[in-house]
DNA sequence: GAGTACATGGCAGTGACTGCCAAGTTGGCG
DNA sequence: CGCCAACTTGGCAGTCACTGCCATGTACTC
């Protein structure tokens, strides 16, 4: 008996993601060849050999196709909410999470190849961008939640959506540079990028701490 | 003579102005009333006294016309960028402007008004935050772009877009909140809540020079 | 006052996305 | 096995965002 996830996935549940992943990799390569502009969703769903019609209830907008959500990934984010929700430090918890997430970048070539190549494509096209930002955002209100569940009664809500925003925004940050590197032929390390960043922002942090103490 | 810019405004460049600020009233109106979705070219164009092709004139896309830039903004936005080309600090300078443009809410209410209608809007549909987000981005390009020719030779690129964009993220989450408290009737000072978003940044603050300095 | 550059509006076309309906599949159950 | 119910698929028609093209008007130039 080959070992499945236990209780809810039918037959039917398996090939839905089957077919998630294929939609999701001819967008993808089809984003690749001629961007994202130039591809119908028609051309989409015929590579993927589905009727355009079908390819509307796997995802909502074709720029959704590129945002299929990889296991890795997602059990990175289920992680994270759970050490949140453990009473952890949020952004030792938040750095924590990336820095895993870029080390098995490092160690697993095959995960670190397509997620480069999502993120190019992100990076060409301000609409792309801004879509994964609204992803970042919807993500960040479950960790808000999360970490005002752990901190109960007395949680300071506006300092942890600044800490989430903030962390967000360096992560952005560091897929920016990684992308960007990775077209100069530079095969950079995103976790080695991510420290990069966390050096270089020290003076601004010093600065954050002391205008508080004013 | 009244005092008008000197070179490059003609009749018609007045006109399109006025046209421009109309059209961005009509949609800033209607959006309200009845949602973005819901609103459609049509209407904004009808409203403000053109045809829907004219309205593509003016704006490339609906969302467009929320996010027309006002003198006030724009002049503290130029500010900035001259500040930080005369080799001011960074970050200092961006806390700065923004602070500047926070204090003019508070002096004068008409700008603050229809500032917070504008960022309301925003705030009620994520694909406009993206947007917004991406204006940020765009604008950030810019003043990166300052930052690295003030800084001559030895100009840290990473941590100057690292520097930006957390900085952005922070006047962000003020904004957010600026809109929620004002919507829970709180007639709440943004410069204000900036100071209590500093305030609780700083041990997130000390964190970031902490982990440098390892 | 004529000529030119530019702004406007209409028209037709493409492409994203939705609701609706008909046909085919799948899964459960007697 | 056979049958019903639930679900999935694809086609069709419709709305709406957005674009290129062209004819007509309006503003600046000399």
């Amino acid at each position: 008996m080959t070992a499945e996830e236990n209780p809810p996935v039918g037959l039917r549940e398996r090939r839905r993601r089957e077919t998630l992943r294929e939609v999701a990799d001819a967008a993808l390569t089809l984003f690749e060849e001629r961007g994202v502009a130039a591809t119908t969703v028609d051309e989409i769903a015929a590579s993927a050999g589905i009727s355009p019609r079908t390819f509307f209830r796997y995802y909502p907008t074709k720029e959704h196709a590129l945002f299929h959500e990889d296991a890795e990934y997602r059990a990175i984010r289920v992680g994270l909410l759970d050490d949140v929700r453990g009473g952890a430090d949020l952004a030792a918890a938040i750095q924590h999470a990336w820095v895993r997430l870029f080390d098995d970048f490092d160690r697993r070539p095959e995960i670190r190849a397509r997620v480069l190549r999502v993120r190019r494509v992100i990076e060409s096209e301000p609409m792309l961008l801004a879509r994964a930002v609204t992803n970042d955002i919807d993500n960040a209100d479950e960790l808000i939640d999360a970490a005002v569940d752990a901190a109960g009664a007395h949680a300071d809500v506006l300092t942890i959506r600044a800490t989430v925003a903030a962390m967000d925004a360096i992560i952005r940050v560091v897929f920016g540079e990684w992308v960007r590197r990775s077209e100069l032929g530079d095969a950079a390390s995103a976790g080695g990028i991510y420290r990069e960043v966390i050096a270089g922002l020290a003076p601004l942090g010093a600065h954050l701490s002391r205008d508080a103490a004013e």
